[in-house]
RNA sequence: GGGCGAUUAGCUCAGCUGGUUCAGAGCACCUGCCUUACAAGCAGGGGGUCAUAAGUUCGAAUCUUAUAUCGCCCA
């Protein structure tokens, strides 16, 4: 035989992508058709694939293919984001790896660096997109970084600050001393740390030996103190109205003041008061009046304001601070504490609460119609337990941090007058017009106007992507983002549900008046087996591109897509991906098998074929409708588990072993009639479209193998089957006969009767029924009978069994083990009349029958009957048996 | 501390508005097979008081309440 009888990806793969590429089947252009359309959710352009992207592209995949199979205008928008902290972090590096510091070159040049290197290596992960099957339209590839983008970030920024609602304001913001930025509050990421509560003792200004105690985490923000608070109720510090407290080692004097806001349960009760260094403190010392001292520079060293400790970073000093209260006896205690501290997400330094001049966005009034349209399901979540998380966050929003102190990004259109004002435009010259016509400026230069240094958040790209991608800013009417916009599924991970999900409802509904997006698929996180997230510095993930190397792509996605229902974690494990690539051998196999038949002409169809190809047409129709159901529901991974079962379960196990030619010998070629054949190739065409969205290579492969086509006949481009009309009783009929044959298969097993070895099967139908001969010959082949019986009589010496209320005998030529008989018949007897009592005492309960539904209180008595029955014949072959 | 969600076979999960396809699936496991498509396979099989307790009901894995444990989000 020709075909290797082992399936290998490595062969197919590549050939069909670029075939695929170059016949332009992901190309979409608007039509008349329906569109579908998804936006990417735009990878990191540093980033490299990791095992969340392969499950969240096989996802979006799947989605796109099925949609074009179905005849719509499918589209899938390909892109990256610039990521400005990881990017310019990433820059920073490599220019000091080459000597350079940041501070040593222009903006100018420092950008020029920047664009050498995405255009040398941003997009890898595209790249490696392609290698998983991702059938986007690359023509279509977009970079938020890109010109259009970027002026469509800018146009958007002065509209909303035209419109009131950006604003610049003093805010405790989340600071990065590393990336030297501030972050959103989504990007602080807080975990718990182990640490120590200092009790730290201040002198009672002008007296002599009083003190109060407070406990802090953070001894080295002593230097920043600006009050000292208690609550107003608590006894224990009545004394201390209008008393003041000194510093310790700086000896300030700051004031006590009393506030609700302390917990007396916490520490001592007493609470030192540091405005510039945390956000409570910060909103005391403004309802208070207080001095704000910020010791920190930028990189989280103390400045001059400190007075001590000046230079040094703040963790160093936290320790000499320590053992500096110490000496003086400052210290009363240690304890060792358990608290939440907040961490940068792209650098993982610890966050300093820190106040600065930043630009907001507010979000409360463009919030409340992007809650609404979730919560009446215009746009639908799925699973749907996220629209209470949704609601939740919604409700709650604060303004969003939008600017960023980086170089890579989108630069603040704002530019700064001599006279402390600003204008907001495209450009300095544009500023300069405005500037001359708003202010009484005759003497002013351009030179004179500075523009705001920092770039905007990441984020305030991406929350216009959808809309972006086909310019549907700077054109609001064009061709593309009339007939793509809104787009149908979004797929992405619950994490980002507000940095990017939340803002994109938001920027939808106030620039195109309408949802971005119809469905929001949100994906688990995949974990490795100890359950910790997949990530690049625990290096506990696989390479994706290596894992498809070993299982092949189409193994890969079914490994990803079987355990992931949505919203699930996904516990990753190899054995998955083994478990995709045994699939497509199983596939290949059995491709394999229906190669290996030629026709013969003067064959005539068996009838036990007819009635095959009868019921799998059937079983197939109806899987069809239940596969439907599952899409609509976003089950994805049941939808695949139905394909899986309906190929390796109905079709291999059953059908063509049902059906396949038999009585030839090893190497002879096989013959089969041509309607068999035909019928068989058609239901095989049909599998692989049905499965082609999930493994679109394999499917292709044995697509054009499996008959002669048209080179443009492909399958990615072919109908989807539709669901037709199923004949239930020949299902039922098969259920029926697959229970024969199990329970002969089994009796073959446990008595060590070998498949070779032909037996005879006698049936005895009871109660007037009569027989259904229709798969009596599929039986004969599947078991190896060499006769099928049908007697009014029972059989002496036989080997017995029930099914429903019909008897079955297997004649053995060996003696029977008649006690053995006896046990197996008396358990199932005892089974059976417990049941039957069960069904018995419910439907003597006069209430069960007055009050159940009709249909439910005669599918009991059906149930009774048949029971009945069963118990009658299993009794009297009991009696015949002796007993 | 506030909110949300979960707890069903060894593992990962289905089980929609209570009632024979209500105790299921895949994987793993056990037994027997190199049977002429496939050992990456075939055939057969064993696994669960549906977290605990109480309640509603003729009837509860499913509805209610409490408890326990776990996870996520927010502070």
């Amino acid at each position: 035989m020709q075909i290797p009888s082992k399936y290998a990806p490595s062969l197919t793969e590549d050939k069909w992508y670029s075939y695929w590429m170059e016949r332009g089947f992901f190309i979409s252009e608007p039509d008349d058709r329906e569109a579908f359309c998804i936006a990417i959710p735009p990878p990191n352009v540093t980033g490299v694939l990791h095992m969340g992207h392969m499950l969240n592209n096989t996802l979006q995949d799947v989605l796109v293919r099925r949609a074009r199979m179905q005849g719509k205008n499918a589209c899938w928008v390909p892109g990256t984001d610039h990521a400005s902290i990881a990017t310019e972090a990433k820059i920073v590096a490599k220019l000091k790896e080459e000597g350079i510091e940041k501070t040593d070159i222009s903006r100018e040049e420092f950008l020029e660096k920047a664009w050498e290197w995405k255009n040398k290596h941003g997009g890898i992960i595209l790249e490696q997109l392609k290698k998983l099957g991702a059938s986007c339209d690359w023509r279509r590839t977009k970079f938020t970084m890109d010109d259009d983008l970027y002026e469509s970030v800018i146009d958007v920024f002065i509209d909303l600050y035209n419109k009131g609602l950006i604003y610049r304001g003093v805010r405790m913001v989340n600071w990065d001393p590393k990336a030297l930025t501030a972050l959103s509050d989504e990007e602080v990421i807080h975990k718990e740390v182990r640490s120590k509560l200092y009790y730290v003792k201040y002198k009672v200004e002008g007296e002599e030996d009083e003190w109060i105690t407070v406990a802090t985490t953070r001894p080295e923000t002593i230097l920043g103190d600006t009050a000292l608070c208690v609550h107003p109720e608590d006894e224990r510090y009545h004394n201390l109205k209008g008393k003041r407290v000194l510093v310790p080692l700086l000896n300030r004097s700051v004031p006590v003041i009393f506030d609700e806001y302390v917990d007396r349960e916490f520490g001592t009760g007493a609470l030192k008061i540091t405005p510039a260094h945390d956000l409570n403190d910060y909103n005391l010392g403004l309802k208070y009046g207080l001095d704000v001292i910020d010791i920190f520079n930028d990189d989280g060293s103390l400045n001059e304001k400190a007075e001590l400790y000046i230079g040094k970073d703040r963790f160093r000093v936290r320790k000499e601070i320590v053992a500096d209260l110490e000496k003086n006896g400052h210290i009363v205690k240690i304890e060792d504490y358990l608290n939440s501290i907040g961490f940068s997400e792209r650098t993982d330094e610890v966050i300093e609460p820190k106040l600065s001049l930043q630009w907001f966005l507010k979000m409360s009034e463009m919030a409340k119609p992007a809650l609404d349209i979730v919560m009446d399901d215009t746009i639908n979540f799925y699973p749907k337990k996220f629209k209470n998380t949704y609601r939740h966050w919604m409700e709650n929003v604060k303004d969003w941090c939008i600017s960023r102190q980086l170089w890579w990004g989108q630069r603040i259109p704002v530019f700064y007058l001599p006279n402390n004002e600003m204008v907001v435009a495209k450009s300095k010259d544009e500023a300069f017009e405005m500037a001359r016509n708003k202010f009484d400026l005759p003497d002013l230069e351009i030179e004179d106007l500075q523009q705001d240094e920092d770039v905007l958040d990441t984020w305030f790209s991406s929350w216009l992507w959808p809309i972006t991608i086909f310019d549907g800013i700077r054109n609001p009417d064009n061709k593309d983002i009339n007939y793509y916009y809104p787009t149908k599924d979004l797929v992405t991970a619950p994490e980002i549900l507000f940095f990017w999900v939340a803002r994109m409802i938001m920027a939808g509904l106030e620039y195109r008046n309408e949802i971005p997006f119809k469905n929001v698929y949100l994906t688990g996180i995949v974990r490795d087996k100890m359950g910790r997230k997949m990530s690049k510095s625990l290096g506990n993930s696989p390479d994706p591109i290596e894992l498809m190397n070993k299982y092949g792509a189409d193994g890969v996605r079914v490994g990803m897509l079987l355990t992931s229902p949505a919203g699930n974690d996904l516990p990753f494990d190899e054995m998955l991906c083994e478990q995709g690539r045994n699939f497509c051998n199983k596939i290949w196999n059995a491709f394999r098998l229906v190669k290996s038949w030629d026709v013969d002409e003067n064959l005539d169809q068996p009838e036990s074929s007819k009635t095959v190809i009868k019921w799998f047409d059937s079983r197939l129709n109806s899987i069809l409708e239940l596969l439907d159901d599952q899409f609509q529901k976003y089950r994805i991974s049941d939808a695949l588990m139905l394909a899986y079962k309906l190929i390796w379960d109905d079709f291999c196990s059953w059908y063509l072993e049902m059906i396949k030619p038999t009585g030839y010998a090893k190497d002879e070629k096989k013959y089969i009639d041509k309607y068999t054949l035909n019928a068989t190739i058609d239901f095989f065409e049909k599998l692989m479209k049905i499965l082609h969205p999930f493994m679109p290579f394999i499917t292709e492969e044995i697509w054009h193998q499996l008959n002669d086509k048209e080179e443009e006949d492909c399958i990615i481009v072919s109908d989807l089957p539709l669901p037709e009309k199923v004949d239930q009783i020949i299902l039922d009929q098969f259920e029926y006969a697959k229970e024969v044959i199990i329970a002969i298969r089994k009796i073959r097993s446990e008595k060590n009767i070998r498949n070779k070895d032909a037996i005879e099967l006698y049936v005895k139908k009871n109660f007037s029924e009569k027989p259904i001969t229709d798969f009596d010959s599929i039986c004969s082949k599947l078991c190896n009978l060499c006769d099928i019986k049908y007697t009014e009589e029972k059989i002496e010496g036989a080997i017995t069994f029930v099914v429903k209320s019909t008897e079955f005998y297997i004649p053995l030529t060996e003696s029977i083990d008649t006690a053995e008989e006896i046990k197996k018949l008396k358990d199932e007897l005892n089974y059976t009349k417990g049941f039957l009592s069960s069904v018995v005492k419910k439907l003597s309960n006069e209430r069960f029958v007055n009050n159940a539904p009709e249909k439910v209180v005669a599918n009991e008595q059906k149930k009774k009957s048949d029971a009945e029955a069963r118990v009658q014949v299993i009794e009297e072959q009991l009696k015949s048996l002796g007993n």
